[in-house]
DNA sequence: AAATTAAGTGTCATAATAACAATTTATAAA
DNA sequence: TTTATAAATTGTTATTATGACACTTAATTT
């Protein structure tokens, strides 16, 4: 079916950049390419877009093949397009960044696949222009979480004040004051306190949160101001 | 130059929405489409992607080609892929909107090609989903601007306050109080009062500015607040 | 029982915001 | 020449949001 004569066609691909918090840092989850060039190589989660899958579809099914992981939080970013960001054949990509709790799915990864989490500070090397999708990616999720309450997609159902807060700190690379903090947060009335404590990370304990789920779906556009002079940060 | 292979290849194309106003009112530019199918219906300014030439390359080409237009600010969003969103053949394509000065460009236009300015609100019908595309640049736009200073791209070198205030107001489809406006839009220091004023517009007349280009450009990705309660207009 | 450690909480001064109306300027009309 | 007209320009105030700041509380460990 090649109707418009006289255009070149070309290979489109996705690529799945997947962050994850493990309560305490930052995580990539990254694979090891299973065919040439840079065979075995750490590379992220990617796929040629099929015949009858739009870009979306692709995205999720491939993340779903190499993964496991399904329904995730998923947004397009910017798509890389350099003639020769692939050595092989061009290929024009269109990465998605995406946002998942790592409890909720480490049994799903670890025991089907081979995909690893790496800490973010110590991720290896990535083939081709990865590592520019990763950082552009990085920056895209310091702009939407600075104005939109997105980073609940990380946390498990149940999280602490500190938690978050930490979640926050690590994000944009700096410490915010935890009385204003919380203010702001609860503010918001997105959270519901809970009777329980973790009284994994401190003697006293942290009272336990969770999401109102319906005014997250509700307020999900909805403008926050979690970052303190967000200007400092999103240029 | 076929490497990978089994795998299938797509047209891609880039369409450019590119935004004008005319002191009163938001346009569109438009063109007639040059070939089947939908030849002469009214389109984006589109085109398919050339062997050689990143998407953000093709845009400005095709921008150029069609229009005259060269070097204008454009950005890119979110891919179109649907499947069937073209009927002729599978076309997955990459939006670009921009933003441009009508008067600026006017003799260029007119002279040698035959894209026409609409208003937004008088477009006709457009071919394939390039409603939908126009739909969805208009909201980024409004977005973006509720945060950048980006709508200064639209006015000619001297503007007065109440164009302006006219400018953020149709885009917004609202109205503003010009007190608390122009305080806010001169508290970013980015306008330089001129001693000339527009006559053409009333009696009295209304002082020009002139954009302050260095400190615009230092603060392009600055945050502003010129629209009160953005959540109200960008859910 | 005392020490330790992190969680949880309140105040205050300043800045930002939105709501609000009178004055000034230049032309047009009388 | 005076008056009327129309839009531009300008200021105040009450309220809210913000950021800076330090002590108290709770539970475990020693």
């Amino acid at each position: 079916m090649m109707k418009y004569a006289g255009q070149t066609r070309f290979l489109v691909a996705v690529d799945c950049i997947i962050f994850g918090f493990d309560g305490e840092n930052f995580k990539l989850l990254l694979i090891q390419r299973g065919f040439a060039p840079e065979k075995n190589k750490w590379s992220l989660m990617g796929g040629f877009v099929q015949p009858h899958e739009s870009l979306e579809v692709g995205a999720q099914r491939v993340l779903k093949q190499l993964t496991g992981l399904e329904g995730v939080y998923l947004e397009q970013i910017s798509a890389f397009s350099e003639p020769n960001r692939d050595p092989v054949e061009r290929t024009i990509v269109v990465p998605y960044f995406a946002l998942i709790d790592i409890q909720k799915y480490q049994a799903q990864l670890s025991s089907d696949y081979h995909a690893e989490w790496f800490l973010l500070s110590e991720k290896p090397q990535l083939i081709f222009d990865h590592e520019q999708m990763v950082e552009m990616a990085k920056m895209r999720l310091r702009y939407k979480a600075a104005l939109h309450p997105i980073l609940f997609e990380l946390l498990p159902e149940k999280f602490t004040l500190p938690q978050l807060q930490t979640l926050y700190e690590k994000l944009y690379d700096t410490t915010f004051d935890k009385r204003n903090f919380s203010r702001k947060v609860l503010s918001t009335g997105l959270l519901v306190k809970q009777d329980e404590k973790d009284k994994e990370n401190s003697r006293k304990g942290a009272f336990y949160f969770k999401l109102d789920k319906e005014k997250y779906y509700d307020n999900f556009q909805a403008f926050l101001k979690f970052i303190p002079n967000p200007e400092k940060f999103l240029i």
